[in-house]
DNA sequence: AGCTTCATGTAAATTGTTACATGATTAG
DNA sequence: CTAATCATGTAACAATTTACATGAAGCT
């Protein structure tokens, strides 16, 4: 648990930033606005603040309210975690490493079980235009604000990221499905002849 | 180490599919093919074989030539190996878990660092070119190929994910900068009247 | 002479998920 | 009355990366 290169850390200092927070918030923050490109649990949001506030770039705010009768701890960004928010804010990112398992399939199955590759496609079709609805739903809900603030442009560019994402993996699927036909016809051909 | 749950194990009774692997050789197909969507080190690669032949999935052919001066171990899949792959194959792949960290710098530094953001974004727009244009050089290789076979299908439709998966993020990040843009100039009337 | 590629592997550290424990409040 | 949400946290487990160790061959 030393967590130097982590970007748990960050994630934390960059809710921080904007509003003080508990763990639970910043849980609830990642899953609402955060949910298409990055995740964390409470295992390593709960040891991460404690970390934080033991180096200096967070604190808890005393008034550590008993809420309707619930215990909740606030933590607030130091002026030291402000600035080691910055200067990460400042590095270049890492180069994202993917993993679509639908692809490891679509490259393993291809030669044995074309139908269910398909079937996947499907699916995978279905699965991205709800998310592309959802993305729709919140730069039209974004677009009805009065505020033109910056922390709107953060979630409109994060959302727009979604929406150009999603979009791209539906159309490559329908792409597929239709060179899938293709081989399949092609294959029936060679079978008839 | 009970890789009772994780993916690696299926990658490499995948590649052992097509054709008998060693170690090395499975790494090399991850780098060359499958780069964009997935990556695995050695310190899964070789525990995780070692895992398979316990498990009856895998052999080693005894034929452990020592080729060049080099010892080499090639594992090949067995029939329980296969019924193994093609039963992973037609479960419904997982949700895909993205994890993009120029997303947390977007979302985190459009309220203060809106140069270093525009930045970021070139180097990001660069990357994606690039990574276009070596699947769209893999692609043109590909349709050179008169092998119209099942294997060169699967190379195609992932290769083909990879050029709409950048291209989408290219555009994004196009029109990203845009917004930033209009942004700077409300900032800058704003200030002059 | 020195760097890269081929080739195997292990150990430690790190990172991340899941399951559990606790308990009040609120909505159905 | 029951399930969900709010709220904190830990422990175990799982997954993954990184650093190290070894050594030959081939290229510059």
């Amino acid at each position: 648990m030393k967590k130097d290169t982590g970007k748990t850390r960050y994630i934390l200092l960059g809710l921080m930033s904007k509003r003080p927070q508990t763990g639970y918030s910043i849980k609830k923050s990642i899953e609402n606005e955060f949910r298409h490109f990055w995740q964390e649990s409470f295992g390593q949001i709960y040891p991460t603040l404690k970390l934080l506030v033991e180096q200096g770039l967070a604190e808890t705010t005393e008034t550590e309210i008993v809420q309707n009768g619930r215990q909740t701890i606030t933590y607030t960004i130091t002026e030291k975690g402000r600035a080691k928010l910055k200067r990460w804010l400042s590095e270049a990112p890492d180069v994202e490493k993917l993993r679509y398992e639908i692809l490891l399939k679509v490259s393993f199955g291809t030669a044995t079980d074309l139908d269910t590759i398909d079937q996947h496609l499907d699916a995978f079709i279905g699965r991205n235009e709800k998310a592309l609805a959802e993305m729709e739903g919140f730069l039209a809900f974004l677009n009805g604000l009065e505020d033109q603030g910056c922390e709107r442009l953060g979630s409109e560019l994060t959302a727009l990221c979604g929406k150009y994402l999603y979009t791209a993996m539906k159309d490559w699927a329908v792409a597929a499905k239709k060179k899938i036909l293709d081989q399949k016809e092609l294959e029936h051909e060679t079978k008839n002849t």
